[in-house]
DNA sequence: GGCCAGGTTCGCT
DNA sequence: AGCGAACATGGC
């Protein structure tokens, strides 16, 4: 095994703890990443190689610096560049939160909010293709039930790397998806729909037939416009993955139901709105709504704010 | 056991 | 366009 270490300079501020957190929805793992005892650590797969990427904060808010360790079983320098972008897009380390902090200096609702949650970055899926899996699998079943599927597909499907004792898992790739089948996939406990629009996916991934990474050059609109096209994704998943996995600024899944509770708790006396109505108050916040949907699931992801929400935190 | 959960598609008006 | 149903699963 080779061994690497590196620096990594976020904007700051930048709160590791917390953004590393929220990765993992604050439960100390989510799909393939976790975050214990202050390390983050990820499996990652390039050209079917396994890296494991170690991650903690050597350095302050202000002064943000990531020490990241890289582990492998050979390292080029290539590789070492290219893993270390990759978890610094992650970790949305070269986010400016100073403009969205400026804009809702003012905006009651948020302005208590982002001042508990300071520093608090966008965590991004390494790839489109990984959040695209990923979201289809936690449509409409609760955040509970997701974290099992998400286990049970990986455990199933991903490649692993045992160091000290321990098996790290990356991703399950495409070509893995592709082959288990529709019925492989219902061994892993996804339902006949989700599993026939993750093999789907899948196998236009690696025919080539899907280029999911190319739609980073289009705008918002034509990534919307195209995801949706896909069968399995609707305007809920497209807007999730441009906050989770574009990394654009003004995401806004307004038709999920949880984002909708904890609005509606913070400025509606927990008075429901529709999801339209969800969509129009949210234009206040243009073009920053990324950030809004990232610190109110941080809200209620977190616990921070007990008395801000009348309802149950999952 | 029934109801619901961080949606989407399909088939109706 | 807009509405209701089916979809499958685990937790309460």
């Amino acid at each position: 095994m080779e061994r690497i270490v590196i620096s990594l300079r976020p904007k700051p501020p930048y709160d590791f703890d917390l953004t590393a957190s929220y990765a993992v929805y604050f439960r100390g793992c989510y799909g393939t990443e976790n975050y214990n005892d202050g390390v983050f650590r990820r499996l990652l797969e390039i050209n079917g190689n396994l890296y494991l990427i170690s991650v903690r904060s050597v350095g302050t808010m202000n002064s943000p610096n990531l020490e990241v360790e890289l582990l492998a079983d050979s390292l080029s320098s290539n590789i070492v560049n290219l893993a270390s972008q990759q978890v610094g897009w992650i970790l949305g380390i070269d986010e400016d939160l100073n403009i969205f902090y400026r804009m809702v200096a003012q905006d009651q609702t948020l302005a208590p909010i982002v001042q508990t949650l300071m520093g608090l970055h966008v965590p991004h899926t390494v790839s489109i293709y990984e959040g695209l899996i990923l979201a289809i699998l936690g449509q409409q079943i609760s955040s509970h039930v997701a974290r099992m599927l998400r286990t049970l597909l990986i455990e199933t499907y991903g490649p692993s790397l045992e160091v000290g004792g321990c098996v790290y898992r990356a991703f399950p790739p495409a070509e893995a998806l592709a082959m288990a089948s529709v019925s492989g996939l219902r061994t892993t406990k996804l339902s006949n729909r989700k599993s026939e629009y993750i093999v789907d996916i899948a196998t236009k991934v690696v025919s080539g037939e899907l280029d999911l990474e190319k739609l980073h050059d289009e705008p918002d609109l034509e990534v919307i416009r195209l995801l949706t096209t896909i069968r399995g994704v609707g305007e809920w998943t497209a807007q999730w993955l441009l906050v989770r996995s574009f990394g654009r600024s003004d995401g806004f899944p307004y038709g999920d139901l949880a984002l909708q509770r904890t609005l509606n708790s913070l400025i509606n006396g927990g008075n429901t709105f529709s999801s339209h109505q969800t969509l129009e108050y949210s234009l206040r916040w243009s073009p920053f709504r990324s950030y809004v949907t990232t610190y109110l699931f941080a809200v209620l992801r977190s616990g921070r704010f007990p008395d801000l929400l009348n309802g149950k935190s999952p």
